[in-house]
DNA sequence: CAGACTTGCTGCGAAATCCGCAAGCTACGG
DNA sequence: CCGTAGCTTGCGGATTTCGCAGCAAGTCTG
């Protein structure tokens, strides 16, 4: 196993030198993840206090490589590491899903959106919405209040649709592991 | 600053006796929970790697008290901690929510689609869709692949509609902190 | 109402982990 | 040929994790 590692970890490095500033970038500010990177972030999907030893191991690296990683795709905002829970289980809560139709450039839409704390999740999407956005509220009155007077006010948009969540069934982050 | 901690204590204490069989369980399996267990989560959100101890400080328990709330969670599934990402910058990836709507009982097909892998999202919704569904595949042809011969060919589901993801503009967990 | 049981918290060592840092190596680019 | 970037190894010291014993309070039971 080890020689295998090592043998392709001297691969990996060739692509981990990463494109700087010129080739493949795509156009996002977002930098491509080597093969490296992404099964530490498997390997945080899995358990996210996994600790950087373990990570090591199981990737061919080392512990301080792995921890140096790890920053930087915190730092860089590619991944975050967090508790995720089920926002009805946990309490007298309402949530929802929005459909949003914009007139216009979506962007100054979604950076207001963005700004709201209620909203969890906004997504630019091709389809019948512009805009599919996630609403966590205390209750119906909060919900009310954030989807009317907020959201549907916001200049540009024209129309928007309400999913009002009754169960969560499914709920994971293991898009690396299959 | 002891004394403070050892009073909120006993009042959390209280709380924290929890409705053990009888009271106001909300008919699922899922138990209430107390402000200090609601504290941790907030902590987590934050910051999914906190120590223990850092967390027990900031909601008034010992390292040790802090450590078996937070397994009880992990193990009963309220929360879970791990490393999100948006699927799109990570890779070649196609990635899209689908609004679905059924025949009759919705539970047998949220069940078949809990068993796909490709599928990191149900929700059971109140509105022109019975249930909404974030699929996270390879590319186009792995995306059409599941929508069109996995899903649209279950049993019960009537019609589906797609919305493809161009750009995830938000994503935070962060309910528990404003 | 005593006794058995359970639950949740504390305190405490021992083991493991995290963290910063230094030195050396290699590949690459200007 | 030098500078940079990224990795490795190695190292202590601070911090954290972990398991366990003990204890207080509540529950159950006869």
């Amino acid at each position: 196993m080890h020689s295998v590692l090592v043998a392709s970890r001297s691969a990996e490095q060739r692509d981990s030198r990463e494109p700087r500033r010129d080739s493949k970038e795509p156009r996002n500010g977002t930098p491509q993840l080597d093969a490296v990177s992404l099964a530490i972030v498997q390997q945080l999907q899995e358990d996210g206090r996994r600790p950087y030893a373990a990570i090591g191991k199981a990737v061919g690296l080392s512990e301080a490589a792995v921890r140096q990683r790890v920053q930087k795709l915190l730092d860089q905002g590619v991944m975050q590491i967090v508790a995720v829970t089920d926002p009805l289980t946990v309490g007298f809560r309402r949530q929802a899903m929005l459909g949003i139709n914009v007139d216009g450039d979506l962007d100054p839409v979604a950076d207001a959106l963005t700004a709201m704390s209620e909203v969890e999740y906004i997504v630019i999407t091709a389809g019948s919405f512009d805009l599919m956005v996630e609403i966590v509220c205390e209750d119906d009155d909060h919900l009310l209040e954030v989807i009317n007077k907020r959201i549907r006010t916001l200049p540009g948009v024209r129309s928007t649709e309400s999913f009002v969540y009754l169960k969560l069934k499914k709920q994971t982050y293991m898009w690396g592991t299959r």
